[in-house]
DNA sequence: GGTAAAAAGGATAAAAAAGGTCCTTAAAGG
DNA sequence: CCTTTAAGGACCTTTTTTATCCTTTTTACC
């Protein structure tokens, strides 16, 4: 019921990407500085990001990554579900059937109500959001 | 941000528990077995439970375990939290001051509403709704 | 075309957590 | 004092997390 240190570098990764002016291509290696992350593994978590388009990346002298879309388009729960998965509560949600004892089983609609409730409210942030000084 | 088996498997046998009449007192061996667990593994989770007082134990011949109190006294989230630990979304919820970042940090109050929500389903549901059959 | 700068991708590895077993000790009843 | 049953500790295996390193590809610029 953690996020991940992988799941909190994505997030401090693009939000840092998301606070600088739009257009801006930056180097993996500015923000691993900027964010305290090592390098090499913000890089894996950028190449998650750029595979589902949360970014976009550009390779070569003058490379780096620069968002993919407005930050007020990606949400949170695309960053964190990038390099987490589906937001699972418990396994025996995963898909139709998988649960055997779904019939009887009481526990199942209270881990589908934390489900949509978790994915609500990380639906509802966006990095434009998260990009803001705090006042 | 999943529940792992072992807090799975705790929900399983004190749900057992709660099934049984009142003041009959159980074999962990029976719970095992009913649930498909370990017998071992279950044993440490009802030790834990014991420790809480969410079970009392009792040792030697005709010994086993029973509910610490009434069913409908036990939340799910005392059953989680006995053997998963706090609800804790994110590291830096962890304690005050912890999180040298929390000032400027605009994603913390994210997990906070998160924990707090998923805090409240899980309080909402007791074993007693637990044990009882789906319709 | 050559070279330097970056990201992409794959292989590997150490550390931590999960998942579980086994054995001894303590308590209780007959 | 023997059997039953939980308590507690030590240990072990597997999986996941948390990385690192090296090679390849792409691109810009000279």
């Amino acid at each position: 019921m953690e996020l991940t240190r992988k799941g909190e570098y994505a997030i401090r990764g693009i939000v840092f990407l998301a606070k600088q002016p739009v257009g801006k291509v930056i180097l993996v290696s500015d923000v691993a500085e900027a964010t305290g992350v090592s390098q090499t593994f913000l890089a894996k978590i950028f190449q998650n990001f750029a595979k589902l388009g949360l970014v976009n990346s550009f390779r070569g002298t003058g490379g780096g990554f620069i968002l993919g879309r407005p930050a007020s388009k990606i949400t949170l729960r695309q960053v964190v579900e990038a390099v987490e998965g589906p937001i699972m509560p418990n396994r025996c949600l995963t898909g139709e059937g998988q649960c055997s004892r779904e019939a009887e089983c009481m526990v199942h609609p209270v881990w589908r109500k934390i489900q949509g409730e978790v994915g609500s409210i990380l639906d509802s942030v966006t990095l434009e959001d998260l990009a803001k000084e705090k006042k």
